[in-house]
DNA sequence: GTATCTGCAAAACATTTGCAATTCT
DNA sequence: AGAATTGCAAATGTTTTGCAGATAC
């Protein structure tokens, strides 16, 4: 996606498209991972050298309150990061490391048996071995 | 469940049954919550005044090892742990802050359209308000 | 008696905050 | 110009680590 389309999904959200910020979430909606701060700033600063850390946190904020982007808590001590706020789940590798999206069915997610309950937000995290890692234990 | 039953699981998992870590595990097995280790370390020593945080770490992460606790991430930055490891969800109400566990029928579990990949574990986790904060909101 | 465990203090991280300088319109 | 944003440095909060002393068997 380019800039100028990431500066339109900004505004329609109502936020301020400025240059860093769109750098940012140009950045998360075109890698499609799910990357960590330390991530984020390595990646962007080559090409922006005067970006800090104190503003991808900002920006991050910003745009997980506007629900343009949404925190993973699936790795250990640190956040990381989603432009895709459809609901989906994910799949952590304990070996290679790697986190892997994959859709769930409205239809499949469980019913959750606690009366007059308001949900807001579902995660659904799993862990395991990816295929490759899974097939390379077997060697 | 009584320190001796508790010493028993220990080491039917290989765990030697030590008195400091008896008593972690007999805490949060009898609690049923899902603490995190400042409200386990203020609510121990009362009981064991010598104990440490850093021995609640030590312990914690030995029980993760031997798959008697499980952390539980639902928190903004710390963890919570729980001696229940059993397939269960979690339900974080944004208002009082409460952790409810609800149990997911196994048939119910999502299927997990990635093929060749090995669960390990599943964790859902739903954020929302509570019964009691989504009536009181109402008023 | 020896290996293991514990606990203090310090280190290591991730994230937030205060505030002055900069940028945007 | 005026309001919002940025970035440095410091603060905060959680978890880990190094190592000396204590404990278990």
């Amino acid at each position: 996606m380019r800039i100028e389309d990431t500066n339109k999904l900004l505004i329609d959200s109502g936020v301020r498209p400025l240059r860093k910020r769109a750098l940012i979430y140009n950045y998360l909606l075109n890698k499609g991972n799910h990357p960590n701060v330390e991530t984020i700033y390595l990646d962007l600063i080559k090409k922006e050298p005067t970006l800090s850390k104190t503003t991808i946190y900002n920006v991050l904020n910003l745009l997980i309150e506007k629900n343009l982007v949404q925190m993973i808590k699936i790795e250990g001590t640190e956040m990381r990061y989603d432009a895709d706020v459809s609901p989906h789940g994910h799949f952590k590798c304990a070996s290679c490391g790697r986190i892997f999206d994959f859709s769930i069915d409205e239809s499949e997610h469980p019913k959750i048996p606690l009366e007059g309950f308001e949900i807001h937000q579902r995660h659904y995290y799993i862990s395991g071995y990816c295929t490759d890692c899974a097939k390379a234990k077997l060697n």
